[in-house]
Parts: structure tokens; sequence; C-alpha cells
DNA sequence: GAATTAATATACCGATTGGTATATATTTGC
DNA sequence: GCAAATATATACCAATCGGTATATTAATTC
């Protein structure tokens, strides 16, 4: 790894959480020479523009998340235990082993919706990507007969996430754990009946 | 009414679309005296600041919503029925009889949670205000009889919350109906499940 | 309709925005 | 260890940021 990747790296490193918490358009590039203790010429000479900045900081900030839901999975053996991995990601989530400022697909889909065409797109592959994860997670589930087969694959990967983003969205501005543990409840009891 | 307050009145409604979608941070006064027409002059005139024009232009939002949700829920006789008035109310979003960018509670939840408290405590307040109606709602329906006893209001608030501003985020994104109406499906699924 | 008050426009402020050309260090290959 | 190439810092740019003092216009009140 040559020494531009390294800063790359570091530069991406540090301002994940600051996109994450403030934004694209509340980061500016004084958020990120202050982060980085670099100058703007460093910054400049290792990212095209903001945009690059804020792109790569995405890309870290899902890649940090998905991988930590992975490897949760991996240790599961049922179809329906690996469905209730995110229960444990709030936590995950507070105690700083996942970037500050909550979910970062939930951020950026609100942040770069109506404003940042590229930011978007990333975040919308996330999306979909997520969902046809799960989505063949409850086929096997179904094939192994641990989940009815009149089940909606689809309909029970759309309906998880928006139980998980709107669960952040509520217990983050809450700052209540209680309230997730309520929703993750409602997951459980959801899952459970899935057959 | 006086001019003043009109034309107050006249810079919220014109306002407040902008703010749902482009934020606290990515809305510019330029962006402002645009969409009204007027000079900054005048919207100072109007407010102390910024902050004065996005809180505002959040209580317009709110209002918005939620009185629109009230007007259909006081058509329904139903617990059960009052409780699924949010799944109409995406196409409400979609043909502009809502105001653009999406649910202002939630684009207003991610944009403040870091970075703005003053506008974090007036979305806080809405959703515990939110959480507390359809609370109480149950607990009618349970007088009623229309849900079962052993069933925690709190917890159903909160559970119905985070399926519509989750799916709310997932249908925008992705600007599909079909996700919506999956979602909304589960969510049916849920509160007929209550008793 | 004139005088007073209220509301809007003009013209400006310093600070900050994202971005760049160029100079200076620092690595890297030989 | 010396050159060439790479990486970082400095100093600057025009444009835009949120905000304000003052002038002008429009609405009230008598």
């Amino acid at each position: 790894m040559t020494k531009a990747e390294k800063t790359r790296n570091f530069i991406v490193e540090k301002t994940a959480p600051i996109f994450n918490m403030k934004g694209y358009a509340g980061t500016s590039l004084n958020d990120i020479t202050a982060a980085t203790g670099l100058t703007k010429g460093s910054i400049y000479g290792n990212f095209a523009n903001k945009d690059e900045v804020a792109l790569a900081a995405f890309d870290y900030n899902l890649k940090n998340v998905s991988s930590t839901i992975d490897v949760e999975m991996n240790r599961q053996n049922s179809i329906k235990d690996k469905l209730l991995v995110y229960i444990s990601i709030y936590q995950k989530f507070m105690d700083g082993s996942l970037s500050e400022g909550g979910c970062p697909v939930l951020n950026t889909a609100i942040d770069a919706d109506d404003t940042h065409p590229e930011l978007r797109g990333r975040v919308l592959k996330a999306v979909l990507d997520w969902k046809n994860k799960i989505s063949k997670l409850v086929e096997v589930g179904i094939a192994r007969k641990e989940i009815n087969a009149d089940q909606h694959p689809e309909q029970i990967a759309l309906t998880i996430i928006a139980m998980v983003e709107g669960g952040i969205m509520i217990s983050k501005l809450t700052s209540k754990t209680e309230y997730w543990n309520l929703i993750m409840g409602s997951l459980k009891k959801y899952v459970e009946s899935l057959g």
C-alpha cells in the first residue's frame, strides 16, 4: 500500500463519521481538514472534490455496517436467527464499534434523496442489495421448511428493513434503548410467526 | 391578519418544501429568496434568522401531515381502521397534497439529530406525541374489546411508527409504490393480529 | 389626504464556501 | 545516496454564506 493510498484511507476513516452525522451539505472542507489534521492541498491531492470524499465515506460506512452484520449472521444456524441479528446492531451503534451517527443507509437515503443523485444511487443499490440478501435467505428458509411456503420473501425482506430503519430513527432520536427493544420485540414475534 | 403575518405565512409556505427536501444546512438564504421572490431584507424583517424560518417550516410541514392524518382518522369507526389510515398517506406524499420531499418527521429527525438541538427538540416532541396518540387509541381499543387486553399499547405505537417511517424511506428512495404496498400489507396483518 | 407607522428593497459586511496553482517536503526506484 | 516522482503545504481565488444598517416604498390611522 503506497503512501497516498494510506492517506486516502486515513481521510475516509476520519471523515466517514462526520458525513454520517452532518450529511453532505452539512460537512465542509474545513470539517475534513480539521478531522484529519491535513491541509486542503493534501485532501485535493487524493480526491478530485468533496463529492468523491463523500462517496468514499459512504462506501466505508456501509461496508463497516454490512460486514459487522455478516459476521454476526454467520454465527447463526437457523434462518430465523439470521433474520434476527439486526436486533443486536443497536448496541454496536452506541458503543462506538460502528460509525457514529446511526445507520448510514438511513442517513444517506434521507440526505441524498432529493439533493445528490450520485450518492442516492449508491444508497439505492445498498437497499436493493440488502432486500435481495434477505429475500434469498427467506427462500432458503422455505426450502429448509423453517419458513412456510406461502410466505412472500420480498415482502418479508422489506418489512424487516422498514422496522429496523424506522426503529433506528426512533430510538436514536429519543435516545431510548427501551424503544428499540420494544420494536425489536415486535420484529422477533413477526419472524417467529413466519413458520 | 396584518400584511406582515400574511408575508410570514407566505414565506413559510414557499420554503417548507425546500427545507423538507434539502434539510437545514442544505437550504440557503438564496433558496429562500428565490422561492418567495422576496429580498433578504424582507425575510429578515419577518424572521430573526434562518433558524426561525426552518423551525416555522417544520411546524408547518408537521401540521400539514398530522391534520391530514386526523381528518382521515375521524372518518374511521373502528380502532383498527384508525390505526391503518397511515397506509393511505403515501399517495398523498406523491400527488402533491402533502409537502414535497416525504415525511417531515423522518427527514428532520435524520437531519437535525446530531446537528441542530432546537429542531431536534421539535421533532422529538412530534414523535413522542405521535406515540402517545397511538397508545391511547390502542387503550381505547382494548376498552372496547376490539384489541386483546394483553397487548402493549406503547409497543404497538412504536412498531407502527417504525414500519411507516421505514416504509417511507424505502419507497421514496426506490420510487416503488409496490414496496410501500408490501410493507403496508405487513402492517395490516400486524394490526389485524392484535385482537 | 396627510402624517405616521410598518414592511420591503438596496447595498453592503466579514466570514466561509469549494477549489486551485504553485512551492516545498517526502517517498520511492535505481 | 542521489534523482525522479510522488505527496503535502502554502497562499490564493471567486463565489456564496448568513446577516445588517439604511433607504425606500407601501399600508394604516386620523
